[in-house]
This record gives structure tokens, sequence and C-alpha cells, in this order.
DNA sequence: TCATATATGTCAACGCGGCTGACATAGCGT
DNA sequence: ACGCTATGTCAGCCGCGTTGACATATATGA
């Protein structure tokens, strides 16, 4: 019982730390998307609308497939956000030039400016965070995430799940 | 036209750091939490639960509205969870020493050993990266999650929302 | 060429966990 | 005694995951 007080047990000192960092993460993820939930709301959009909003900027003339791989969510998941964003013009479709079953993605113009929009309270957010904590913290701040990432199980037995929240 | 390739272009690549940094955050969420719900899933529970059974168990006598406030819930979302976790034996409550209009919250030694399962899981995910990166990066890692959680607007207008997925 | 496999879409039903609104009860504090 | 607060509960809505079944167009290999 020597060991309860002070920084003299390393293993409770590191379950401490432990935990810090899990909590860490926890809120800087529910903080990091209060911002683009307005904007999306006021739209009557959800994150799931961002969140293809984002990966179909990101990659153009991605396909459905590989947008599912991506999102890890079924075909009939997507599919009813994607109607919508169709619907609204945000986003085009059109079949593949060499593989006509596929259906490549893009951003409209009214799509890029609602990406714009989004995704500039993150990255404001992101930017501030990396000047003030510096370039050296935003070295270590990659090389963990990247950790915790990776060496996923077989692929073939991924939990998708829900990605908000 | 010429700064379009290399490493000419600083705001390019300030752009692309940026996305990469929220897609990593992305990634690293997603992917911390498929094992908790592998578990959680096997018990009939879902991330709401786990989220109240790591909190009660990190503050033992929290009380409903503190509770609340951490998760950023309403009550009516929290009582369903709640109701469950009670009925399975994993929370008790009791009512406060000097308010005794308030419930405070305690994990029973079941409640303790689910939470245990669950968070080892993150734990040794965590500590996996942790050791990996250095204690330097995981410095930076701190010091960044930080910056993009603090400084909220003035906490009236928080925006809670789905926390999972 | 014909059969099978793949890429995509759609219908239906279900479940979780957010939400709002309304109302109830117990206990605190003036 | 009164009103405010902490908590609980009922009812209904919605976003966005899920499974299962089935349809269509196109690619591809025997």
């Amino acid at each position: 019982m020597a060991e309860i007080k002070s920084g003299a047990n390393p293993l409770f000192l590191r379950e401490e730390e432990l935990r810090q960092g899990l909590e860490l993460l926890f809120y800087a993820y529910r903080d990091f998307n209060a911002e683009p939930d307005a904007i999306l709301a006021r739209h009557k959009f959800g994150r799931a609308h961002h969140r293809v909003i984002y990966f179909v900027g990101r990659h153009p003339s991605i396909t459905v497939g590989q947008l599912l791989s991506i999102l890890g969510i079924t075909k009939q998941s997507l599919s009813r956000v994607l109607r919508q964003l169709i619907n609204q013009r945000l986003i085009t479709q059109r079949p593949g030039p060499t593989d006509r079953r596929q259906r490549l993605l893009e951003l409209t113009s009214k799509g890029i400016e609602m990406e714009r929009q989004l995704s500039e309270k993150q990255r404001v957010r992101i930017a501030r965070a990396y000047r003030e904590a510096g370039a050296e913290a935003v070295e270590g701040f990659r090389k963990v995430l990247l950790g915790l990432t990776r060496q996923e199980m077989p692929s073939k037995f991924q939990t998708p799940g829900r990605l908000d929240r």
C-alpha cells in the first residue's frame, strides 16, 4: 500500500495515462463534429451525408463499391443518403468508361461548395490545434493515430456499425 | 500552374496535411471502437451502454445530472440505457447523502468486470500505439487532441447528437 | 454463345440511440 | 407553503445502421 499515492507506481500512472488518451479521443471526436452538424441540420442532412460528400470530394470518380468499402456500411444504407444527395444535385453519377456497370461519383459545383463549407470548420479547427501544438507535436499526433488505426482484424470480419456519435 | 506538382506550394501542402489529420481521426475513432462493439453485441448492449459504464467506473458516485452533462445527451436518452444497466445489475443507485434527490451511480462487481473487459481492448490498443510511437509522440498526440477539444462555443449552445459512429 | 459472376439498385422490416414535449414525484431551500 | 431542482417516465419522431430478398445491366470465362 506504499505505492498508492505519488508518482511512485508506474502501473498506476500507465493506466491513468491510457484512460486519459481514451477520453481525449472521445472528446476530440465529439467536439470535432459539432460545427458541421449544425450546418448539415440546416440542409436536413446528417453525418452520413457529410461523410459521403467528403469522400466523393476527396476521391473524384470513385465508384459506389469503393465508397462502400471506405465507409464500411451496407449498400442499402449508402443508397439512402446517396439518392438524396443526387436528388439535391450535390452529386452526379456517370457510367464507368471501361466497366459500364460502375457508377462513378462526382461532386457538382453545388456539392463542392457544400464540401467546402463543411470541412472548412474542421480544417480551421485542426489548423489551430496544429499551430498551437507545433510541428513536432503534429508528427506525434499522426504517429499515434496511425498506430491506433492500422493492423486490423482480417478485414473480412470488420465490425462496421455506426460511424457517427 | 507552375505550382501544381512538387512540394513547392505550401498552401497545397497545408491543405493536404489538414485533410490527412481529419481522416486519421476518422479512421482511428472507427477502428478504436470495433473491438468493444463485438463484446457489447454479445450482451445486447450498444455504445451508449459502454459510455455509461465507462464514465460511472471512472467517476464513482457520479450523479445522474453530472453524467448527463458529460455525455451531452438528454435524460430521456440516458434513462433508457441506464434502466437496462440497472436491471442487469451492472450499476446501482443510492440517494445522495446530503441531497437525497440525487441518485449516485456505482458499478457493481459485475459492472466492474464488464468495464474491464471493454476498456481492456482499447487500453491494449492505445498502449501499443503509445509504445510504438514513443514518449515524445505521445506528448504531441495529447497536445493536439487537447487543442481540438478545448475552447468550445459558450456551452449553452452545445450540439450533442450521436456520439457513436 | 451461354452461363455465371459482379456492380449496382430497391423494397421491406427491424433496432439503436439520439431528439422533443409533457407530465409526475420527491426533496431542497426561502 | 411555495417554487425550484433532480430525477423518472410515457409517447412519438428521425437518422442511419442492419439483414434478407430480389432485379437489372454488364463483364467475363468456358
